[in-house]
DNA sequence: GCCAACGTTGGC
DNA sequence: GCCAACGTTGGC
């Protein structure tokens, strides 16, 4: 099992929508590496970090669970979607998505808090330049941040 | 709104 | 295959 952070604009999906919804695909991935992720690496079981982003407070807000393994992200086939990609078609989809389901809502964890813990520095959300919207979060990572998001 | 960093595109 | 231009991400 394996531990990962992931981030979403709460305007699009927060913890809230997930916890009313239960369960959503994590469609709108348009970067390779992210994709990858969720196609090689992901597994039903794996638990994230629900990281809230491009908003006033970005942080951790909560966990989920990988529910659903990767699969077409309808939305590269839909025209009045933000993320239609015309390349891509039902016999050869580009975009893949994994199901999540809500586990917890926590305190919002603050970037900036993540980013006072030397022992969280090796963290790939927390290096320069960092983008993907996806990322691996290693066990002790992921214990760390646990202990701390009571 | 600004800006740094990054990924993608497309001409050559 | 190179690389400049462009668009996007995302914190501040």
């Amino acid at each position: 099992m394996a531990y990962w952070l992931m981030k979403s604009e709460p305007d699009e999906v927060s913890i809230d929508d997930l916890a009313a919804r239960k369960t959503v695909p994590w469609f709108g991935v348009r970067n390779y590496q992210a994709r990858n992720f969720m196609r090689d690496a992901m597994r039903v079981g794996d638990r994230a970090f629900f990281y809230h982003s491009g908003c006033a407070e970005p942080g951790i807000a909560g966990i989920c669970e990988v529910c659903a393994p990767a699969h077409a992200d309808d939305t590269q086939f839909d025209p009045d979607s933000p993320y239609y990609d015309p390349k891509a078609t039902a016999e050869q989809p580009r975009w893949l998505c994994v199901d999540v389901k809500f586990v917890q809502k926590t305190r919002l964890l603050p970037l900036a808090e993540l980013r006072n813990h030397p022992e969280l520095a090796g963290m790939q959300i927390l290096q320069r330049g960092n983008r993907l919207s996806i990322t691996p979060v290693s066990a002790a990572e992921w214990a760390f941040i646990k202990e701390r998001l009571r």
